[in-house]
RNA sequence: AGGGGUGUGGUGUAAUUGGUAACACGACGGAUUCUGAUUCCGUUAUUCAGGGUUCGAGUCCCUGCACCCCUGCCA
């Protein structure tokens, strides 16, 4: 992976910072650049989305990048909101887009949890307290916030905030030990009521939670708060950069200022590491919600099926909606790391999925919306087996056969009676060309009863067979076709159902004007067609670069990128379309 | 209102740390093409505004403006 050596990557802040500190030998020997360790830390409440990529991407990659290690901690300090399914969920996802931590396996080897040091983080609680720097408040959560102030009046100081240090030590064990009610009691840092940083208007540090945790059952009563839990789970696995985004830039001066009150008054020898925490700018794409607690409600109120469905921005719903992690990946390198907000076309996610795919994916022809084709010139019952190239990036991907016969379907789109000049397809008397068969001419359509097209009759020219342009005439003028569709045959079709997916919202910024996402939630993002597919599709395939995970994906040409869904079962086949190809014909007309 | 941040083309990022705006994507135009795809070639900004320092400013200084985050016993 890496080679412990500087890249010629692009420096972002944070790799200049880094580099600076691994110069100075902040953290060890100078010029060492295996002592880089980051983390991930996701809290075990939701499924990873595409903005936690961003953050996977640059822990685990400046990781890789130095030689030094990447943990997957989960931060799991509040029980009520946390699963045992999420832990799996996120472990799954993260590997599927190629990463590792430390003692990584097949299940969850070497993965961390702040949970395991929820010893640790009482005993310097108690610390804390004996210094005089920590207090336990029996204000309810009203007065606390009440006391806290507001933007133009200081805080007040809690009646219980000058309490002697045994007394509070005394009323934080019983905390532990579970003899009070969800709420009375909580344990606060001493700092500063008046500080204009609300976050040091003496912070809570613990609060009782009288629930069962998924991993540490009933053994705890109280449960640390982020700020206190975060600097010590970093300190204790020895992370040098504890990278995190925006939102918590008025965090870090507790994160320091927690750091530093343990330290007060130890020994060099029995001082904890203290991390450098660096913010930077969150990913956020257009049509798209980033929050958790939003893409929780689409599940819960029905909107999607469930985290991993195909239209959700979720790691598993674009592995389930074909992406590859190749894709995601390469797309957070472009992106870069900044401290600006962005919005991000969601158009550009789509760019470099059909990138990667184009280079990998195999491809085959399906039919969307079948058109009856009859090539009456050709023999009733005979089959000629036509060779057709499997990826035209990629030679060694070969070729596969396709049956042509005298019944096939077009797509409807590809034929208009009365067609505009540059409509390069079929129309009556035109003349086309069958992707990898033979060139056809129109001759007649036919039509039910309400004047709907339903089928075709067509000639074909065998001096075209395998598509080809036919040799020059007599004047060595060479005969030319404009379009070329995709087509299967009647015969040997396949049916299938294909998922067709549009954007979860109507909004660019789902929301933004009433508030509520749910408003500018697209009704039609779901379209369900009954397609004819190639038979070649039906067989059991060799691996392909483009089917990790047992995910079949291809392209069906001129159409987009599709991939078999995890549903799909030979007696009932599904596809879901994970991206369109660039259509320049659609978007003129 | 107090605190913390951020402003470079349609979008995102870069600029040897003061040396004459680069790259990617998109869009548009054209060429090639057995996918209206891909590929290829062109076009696409005087850096939020105003002032100052300097031979020279996206980079330094001043004054504004805009946007984002913060008053959970969530993370």
């Amino acid at each position: 992976m890496s080679d412990n050596a500087p890249t010629d990557r692009p420096k972002h802040f944070i790799r200049q910072m880094i580099d600076d500190h691994i110069a100075q030998g902040r953290w060890g020997s100078a010029g060492d650049r295996t002592v880089l360790t980051t983390r991930f830390p996701p809290e075990p409440n939701g499924f990873l989305h595409i903005g936690h990529a961003k953050s996977i991407c640059l822990n685990f990659g400046l990781a890789e990048e130095y030689g030094g290690r990447c943990f997957l901690r989960f931060d799991d300090t509040n029980p009520s909101k946390e699963e045992q399914r999420y832990v799996d969920a996120i472990i799954r996802d993260i590997k599927w887009l190629g990463f590792n931590w430390p003692g990584a396996g097949a299940g969850d080897e070497g993965v961390l949890f702040a949970s395991d040091y929820f010893g640790f983080m009482h005993d310097c609680a108690v610390d804390l307290i004996r210094k005089g720097k920590a207090y336990v408040d029996e204000q309810d959560a009203k007065a606390i916030r009440e006391g806290r102030g507001s933007t133009s009046e200081p805080g007040t100081n809690s009646p219980y905030r000058d309490r002697p240090a045994a007394e509070s030590l005394e009323l934080f064990a019983r905390m532990r030990s579970g003899e009070y009610p969800d709420g009375a009691k909580v344990l606060r840092a001493k700092i500063d009521m008046a500080h204009p940083n609300f976050n040091m208007r003496d912070p809570v540090m613990y609060r009782i939670a009288n629930a069962a945790h998924h991993r540490t059952g009933d053994d705890w009563h109280i449960y640390p708060m982020y700020d206190w839990a975060h600097g010590l789970e970093d300190s204790l696995e020895g992370v040098t950069n504890s990278l995190c985004t925006l939102e918590f830039e008025d965090h870090r001066p507790l994160y320091d200022w927690f750091i530093g009150a343990v330290n007060e008054g130890r020994s060099e020898a029995e001082k904890i590491h203290h991390a450098q925490q660096t913010e930077f700018a969150r990913l956020n794409f257009t049509y798209t919600n980033m929050s958790k607690r939003r893409l929780l409600e689409l599940v819960e109120k029905g909107i999607v099926q469930d985290w991993d469905d195909p239209r959700m921005i979720t790691i598993s719903g674009f592995r389930r909606r074909g992406y590859t992690p190749e894709s995601i990946r390469s797309l957070c390198e472009e992106v870069g790391v900044t401290k600006f907000n962005s919005l991000i076309d969601f158009g550009k996610l789509e760019n470099a999925c059909r990138d990667h795919l184009n280079r990998v994916a195999p491809r085959r022809m399906a039919v969307l919306r079948p058109l009856k084709v009859t090539i009456e010139s050709w023999p009733e019952g005979e089959t000629d087996q036509l060779d057709a190239v499997n990826n035209p990036e990629d030679e060694a991907a070969g070729t596969r056969k396709v049956p042509f016969t005298r019944t096939i379907y077009i797509e409807r789109d590809d034929f208009m009676e009365d067609a505009p000049k540059k409509f390069f397809r079929l129309k009556p008397g035109g003349e086309v060309r069958l992707r990898a068969a033979y060139w056809i001419t129109c001759k007649d359509v036919i039509k039910n009863d309400d004047g709907e097209v339903v089928e075709l009759i067509c000639t074909h020219d065998p001096e075209t067979r395998g598509g080809g342009n036919p040799p020059p005439d007599a004047e060595g003028k060479v005969r030319k076709v404009k379009g070329t569709l995709h087509w299967v045959s009647a015969e040997h079709a396949i049916d299938a159902k294909v998922h067709l997916f549009d954007r979860l919202y109507n909004a660019e910024r789902p929301g933004k004007k009433t508030g509520d996402h749910l408003d500018d939630v697209n009704p039609d993002s779901l379209d369900v067609v009954d397609a004819k597919l190639e038979p070649s599709l039906a067989e059991a395939t060799p691996d392909e670069p483009a089917w990790a995970y047992g995910i079949r994906r291809f392209q069906f040409e001129r159409l987009g990128y599709f991939c078999e869904d995890q549903s799909s079962a030979p007696e009932a086949r599904l596809f879901n379309r994970t991206v369109t190809l660039k259509d320049s014909w659609a978007k003129k007309g």
